[in-house]
DNA sequence: ACTTTGTGATAGTCATATTAGCACAAAGCC
DNA sequence: GGCTTTGTGCTAATATGACTATCACAAAGT
């Protein structure tokens, strides 16, 4: 799995770990019972601190993506609270919609939108 | 036009209240035209400084969502360049739709809540 | 034994958010 | 003409969070 990392953006480095990664596991390059390398081993190869990545793991672990074993590592395992993850998904929905509503954006185009990119994360 | 700030949020405020002018513009509670109060009342409103409100002004005028007047002080004037929007728009759903994904929420589950938060913003 | 693991504590640096106070030119009002 | 309100600019202080750097330690794998 490759991670990139925009040392210049404006978006934390612990979050744009936890993004890619969520990403990872939506696209299927992680598969759930895959174990991620260790916060050492990820922080050489990125060239950041150890630390970083042991607070995207715990942020991960806290949102219910990943499980944290002394022995196997991080390793994803999905917590599914379904009710719990739409109110979620309505709240940041929220926001996202508005704002293309106020560029006249109609709600076919973003079923549009929705439907492609559905088609990228079909590991299910 | 109510605004509500929630000082323990780990949100900003000046993004609290970015968000919340853009639901508002987007639920027509202000409207194409309209003014907002001026940086110093609605400081004054809200109990915050006034730099914090004018930060919240830039944003949205840099984001094109209003004019800001040295007469008419802050304007809703919409700024519409479609295909940015899309683009922005679609890089904001990636990581969103992931996440359900990852906890099995459908498609169809997806168009639904558009649907519902659309109904919200029919002001055109 | 040796290495690697996650995890904890501590401390330092840096950027951002928020507040405060002062100022000034432009516009509106009486 | 006076007065107030407007957006906007400047500087400075404080607080919080992000990131890094070490040191450490117990648990597990080899």
């Amino acid at each position: 799995m490759l991670i990139e990392i925009d040392f210049n953006s404006d978006e934390a480095i612990y979050i744009q770990l936890r993004n890619q990664i969520i990403l990872g596991i939506a696209t299927a390059t992680v598969r759930e019972g895959d174990s991620l390398p260790s916060v050492r081993q990820l922080a050489e190869t990125i060239g950041i601190n150890m630390h970083t990545v042991n607070k995207a793991y715990s942020v991960l672990k806290q949102e219910g993506f990943i499980s944290l074993d002394k022995r196997r590592g991080a390793v994803i395992a999905l917590d599914v609270d379904k009710m719990k993850a739409l109110e979620e998904m309505r709240e940041q929905l929220q926001l996202i919609l508005a704002k293309g509503c106020c560029r006249n954006i109609t709600r076919e185009e973003v079923h549009e939108l929705v439907d492609d990119l559905f088609d990228t994360y079909s590991f299910m």
